[in-house]
DNA sequence: TTTATTTAAGATAAATTTGTCCGAATTAAA
DNA sequence: TTTAATTCGGACAAATTTATCTTAAATAAA
């Protein structure tokens, strides 16, 4: 469903702003090895999130990654998403068509489009700080 | 959503099972024309669909592919997905955890279960026998 | 039986995604 | 100002997916 590159930002993300909640600044090891995802690889994602002004990063000694409180409420999972797998996912045919539209659909589209419509609904209203508190909560995990 | 391997399966079978309506056996080569995908990759596919007994093939001058019309108002799309992608875009966990369920949840889990939840029941509930007679009269493309 | 036509299967190649590595830039503290 | 710690950026490498090519096997018709 997601490419890798946009499920290790997801969870970095979350990881991060548990950490913020607690006004802990994290280095991107401790993103990798709590998130269970590879370090360097996590860290080019987290470069093109910061680009993105979706995650605060500082440099030298004392810095490492954090989402203020206000923004983290703000965050939607679809922006992440969009940010690393552009809109493909709320876009893009089921079949692959180029133009796919209701003039001219595919012979999924209508079928498709109630799906991927309730998938974007759910991007579009879960926040990060909401997945942030349910984890901190142990209500979930972050590794398997 | 789907690997590029799954769409080419997915048009290939449409396309197959509009000329098998008109009892008409079609080459390779008249499916990827047709369907719009490469010739040699989704000969392979088909190679795959056959041996799942979902397609059926016949080799030697006149040969080529064909559904008969009962088959064909049995198999469903999830079937083809099944065969080419395997089970992870019913299985799979959003955020890549190898132990996602109810009890150790990834923080996505419920959110994304009522998703995938509605594209499975799609999925097994549209034959290629619809998809086929909804193009054939024109109420969809397989081109873009 | 020979020939032409078709799918089957496996080797290979190209493209994309995933992942690592290393040096540069920044910055806080000594 | 020097040093150490950190992110940043781009080059590189590995793995996977996508795509092609070539030869074999099957089969219908001449």
């Amino acid at each position: 469903m997601f490419s890798k590159a946009c499920e290790y930002g997801i969870k970095a993300m979350i990881y991060i702003a548990t950490q913020s909640l607690n006004h802990t600044r994290v280095k991107i090891g401790d993103v990798a090895k709590n998130s269970g995802s590879p370090e360097a690889f996590t860290a080019k994602i987290l470069g093109l999130l910061t680009k993105h002004n979706i995650v605060n990063s500082l440099k030298g000694p004392y810095g490492g990654f954090e989402i203020d409180l206000l923004r983290m409420k703000q965050i939607k999972i679809s922006e992440i998403v969009f940010a690393i797998d552009g809109d493909s996912i709320y876009n893009g045919c089921a079949l692959g068509l180029s133009e796919c539209n209701n003039d001219k659909p595919c012979p999924m589209h209508d079928r498709f489009l109630k799906v991927r419509t309730e998938l974007k609904h759910m991007l579009e209203t879960t926040t990060i700080y909401e997945l942030a508190t349910e984890l901190k909560s142990g209500n979930s995990v972050l590794m398997k």
